[in-house]
DNA sequence: CGTGTGCTTGAGTGAGGTCAATACCTGTGG
DNA sequence: CCACAGGTATTGACCTCACTCAAGCACACG
């Protein structure tokens, strides 16, 4: 995120992260499992990831379910619902995270330094990331959707100073099946296929990548 | 072409259609195959679609295309380059289509009794239909894919007023394929295959949904 | 008329899904 | 400290659906 306001905000909630809930500015606290909102709920703002990871899904009436992102710190969750107010999706938590509610009439109000073109520019952000998501989705190779979705992961830590070859994952292999569109045990043996080529070693939700060129050439689907 | 509103459109029009933009109305005439914008243009505005329709995609290094979405009368497209206003899709004329040009500046100024607000609603919406397109392609069937494509055609031209069970596609079905990410022999047979079974009547691009309940099941998933 | 572009249909194949068995890791209670 | 349970991950065997390659058809246009 590389808006200095929202970074500002990061920076000045960092830490409060034993509170389950401070009213006054807003901060809720969540374990893994808990719901931020639900489908249907009415949402009036948004929430910033202090710490933690969320995903943002979507069930279907035959209850299957899509995961339309993984968001962690500094990530702005609850555009979904800007349409008409109401949530399309449901966020939960996939660990013990921390949020910040920031209204619409706070954020518009100017004492955060925003205005609505911070908005909409995040707005597009979020528009390109679903854009990609479909993207990808639309390519058929399990191998090339697995490669982006490391990359995607690991540049995001990039852009908040962190580690870019070696993390956790904070989401189980079955929520980047679901996030993927393939099966769990696809999942698991891409990336078992990635250990033997020598690109990744792993451990459970860990994970390290040896070779984030290569990595990168499978994403964007050149041979070799 | 058969279509009245587009005789008369390129009537009225006639004489400047080898003028790539209209300042002073801001209108434009595209013929099948032009591109009203492509990928790293500056986008100042959007565009409203009055007549036609447009493809908008997205081309990765490899050379493949991703369709994001198809447009037709009374869309707005360009909203992807809200982020930056590099837009990071190519716009392409299906068919010869009339598009109005609205820059930032007009559409906010108030005089088309439209805010920042209205605006970010676009947004909002543009968001869920990508969602939506998401959640479709992670879902494997072909034929569940391809139900919804047509649910989603027919309604659309609901919203519009126009007969839902009856029409013409205007793009071919490599452009189908290409917004299912499916190969369009698939899209043939499955076409194929509901005709068969009765849920529509078809003559290349001229549709005829027999059956609008049974596909819209067949598009959300539940059996039978 | 031929030629091009888009559409349809067939045959064969392989990537990825499904089902099933096993291993691993963590927490709980005896 | 060990036994057990439940959630998570891995690996194997099998099979299906959709992709690829290929050929033929239909319509539009010069």
């Amino acid at each position: 995120m590389s808006n200095p306001a929202i970074q500002e905000l990061v920076a000045k909630t960092a830490g409060i992260n034993t509170v389950a809930r401070v009213a006054d500015i807003g901060i809720t606290l969540l374990h893994g499992g808990d719901f931020l909102f639900r489908m249907g709920d009415t949402l009036e703002g948004i929430f910033l990831v202090n710490a933690g990871a969320l995903k943002l899904f979507r069930t279907t009436e035959s209850g299957d379910q899509q995961i339309n992102g993984f968001y962690t710190q500094g990530d702005l969750v609850g555009l979904d619902a800007l349409d008409d107010g109401v949530s399309r999706c449901e966020a939960m938590a996939l660990d013990t995270s921390s949020v910040t509610f920031i209204s619409w009439g706070s954020l518009l109000s100017g004492k955060r330094g925003l205005d609505y073109r911070d908005l909409l520019k995040l707005a597009g952000k979020e528009l390109n990331r679903e854009s990609d998501l479909a993207l990808m989705l639309a390519q058929r190779s399990a191998e090339r959707r697995l490669a982006w979705f490391l990359i995607e992961y690991s540049d995001r830590l990039g852009e908040r100073k962190l580690a870019v070859d070696e993390f956790s994952l904070p989401m189980t292999r079955t929520d980047i099946a679901l996030y993927l569109g393939l099966a769990l045990e696809t999942v698991c043996r891409e990336l078992a296929r990635f250990e033997d080529m020598g690109l990744i070693s792993k451990n459970r939700r860990r994970i390290r990548l040896l070779s984030i060129d290569c990595l990168r050439e499978l994403a964007e689907g050149n041979e070799q």
